[in-house]
RNA sequence: GCGGGCGUAGCUCAGGUGGUUAGAGCACCAGAUUGUGGCUCUGGGGGCCGUGGGUUCAAGUCCCAUCGUUCGCCCCA
């Protein structure tokens, strides 16, 4: 029979790389907690149309990364979610969070988008967001951008990132831009790389950030949009930036940087490293304002970001600086028959006691020593005929190569020190 | 979706131009060590050589396909 595996672009996470992912997810926890962030579970499972819109029908994720489902009694179309900020939306507007502003929310879990697996780069894969939604100050935006920072900090990552940022300005200045961006590439159409033809038609702006040497050369002379840009776009960017400087977090003002979601506005930025090859973005986001009125609702101003917990996970693993916390443990070897519910005992008062303890039942002591020693357990307790005999317990302290009688009613206390 | 590299033991990898029973290190198991782990020594188990087809007297090795992975493009977390 051929060996079973998981399918394409997906991946199980063995506990030797667990402990990194969780170390993420916790950390992340941690700090979204600290700037007063709700943690919030959301279905994988939504209707096409929560994503439909605000993404942007032409955006490559609702083009062609879509898993879909087939909804069995209904023959409605389901798909599992790419992201989470729409549906975020969607739950806010369901729910009538509107009426309670300002929200500050924060998820963690799968996402999924069909495309090419690539390291970093997976068919499932898990992100963890915050979405602060009924602000408009550019500050809070500089706010939500210090949590981030504060997080990879607080993973020992702060050496390995960047951080970009640019401006999409409001939408009159926005589509003024691409108007004239239009106009003019479409002038010098002959030049363009093929990627950028379909650029051209599908998102122009991201022919700026367009790799092709030809394209980068008629970049040059392409409009700037600092011209398009409307006085409150300007301000709003100028005190991003300025925030940033109050809190001395360096930045890059990456004037090609583009987001591939419809929804963005005002300030979008990124985390970037080098490395991941070409995965680079490790936590990126930016302000939505109009995200909620693409679902028939109110428009509410609003600032998020998702972090890529797979590919900080392999930023941690390489990086080793980080201090995983390790709880000190307890091995129970019982040596003969008799000692094996005593010993049972033992360990489930110490459980309750608040230590993790594994009973090792079988095997020569010698053995059970050497698994303890190899799972890097701190603590062996052994009962033997000669231990019962005077209702002891030996207390082996692997570190320290010692080890000392303790009596078993005390034995918690004893520990405990 | 496009282009390139790579798939040999649980892991990391050797196996010139095809030629006996496919190797090493680490890991695993057992023994030296019948109440004491780490160190050392000795022995052992493990392989449809990713899968399918082809060329050949003969394929881990060459060819094709396929799957997986990886790098770049695209895109993104």
């Amino acid at each position: 029979m051929k060996q079973l595996r998981t399918v394409r672009g997906v991946q199980d996470i063995l506990p030797a790389q667990y402990k990194y992912f969780k170390a993420v997810v916790d950390t992340a926890s941690l700090w979204a907690e600290r700037y007063g962030f709700k943690a919030m579970s959301l279905p994988i499972i939504e209707k096409e149309e929560v994503f439909k819109r605000p993404l942007g029908e032409t955006s490559d994720i609702i083009s062609k990364e879509m898993f879909t489902l087939e909804n069995r009694d209904k023959g409605e179309k389901i798909i599992l979610r790419p992201e989470a900020t729409a549906s975020i939306a969607r739950s806010f507007l369901q729910h009538g969070l509107q009426h309670n502003l300002p929200q500050k929310l924060y998820y963690w879990g799968p996402m999924f988008r069909y495309e090419r697996p690539q390291k970093g780069r997976l068919r499932q894969f898990n992100q963890f967001g915050v979405e602060f939604l009924g602000v408009d100050d550019p500050y809070q935006d500089v706010e939500i951008i210090s949590l981030g920072y504060n997080l990879l900090k607080a993973l020992g990552l702060e050496n390995d990132v960047e951080l970009h940022i640019n401006t999409l300005g409001d939408t009159a200045s926005r589509s003024a831009f691409r108007e004239a961006l239009v106009t003019y590439f479409q002038s010098v159409k002959s030049g363009l790389s093929e990627d950028s033809l379909k650029r051209l038609e599908v998102n122009p702006l991201r022919i700026l950030d367009s790799k092709n040497e030809g394209d980068q050369k008629l970049c040059q002379q392409a409009p700037k949009f600092d011209a398009y840009l409307s006085k409150t776009s300007k301000m709003h960017f100028d005190r991003v930036c300025n925030g940033l400087k109050i809190l001395g977090i360096k930045y890059i003002h990456k004037s090609n940087l583009v987001r591939g979601l419809d929804y963005y506005c005002h300030t979008v930025f990124e985390f970037s490293t080098k490395k991941l090859g070409s995965q680079g973005a490790v936590l990126a986001g930016g302000r939505y304002d109009g995200l909620t009125s693409y679902m028939g609702g109110q428009p509410v101003e609003a600032f998020g970001w998702a972090a890529g917990i797979e590919r900080l996970m392999m930023l941690l693993e390489e990086n080793k600086t980080f201090n995983l916390k390790k709880e000190r443990c307890i091995g129970v070897i019982p040596l003969d028959e008799n000692a094996e519910i005593p010993c049972w005992k033992i360990a489930q008062k110490l459980r309750q006691e608040g230590f993790s303890v594994d009973i090792l039942w079988k095997g020569t002591m010698g053995k059970r020593l050497k698994k303890l020693d190899k799972a890097n357990v701190d603590i062996a307790i052994l009962m033997g005929e000669d231990e019962q005999s005077v209702n002891k317990v030996m207390i082996k302290f692997l570190k320290e190569s010692r080890q000392e009688l303790a009596s078993i009613d005390t034995l918690a206390a004893f520990l405990k020190i």
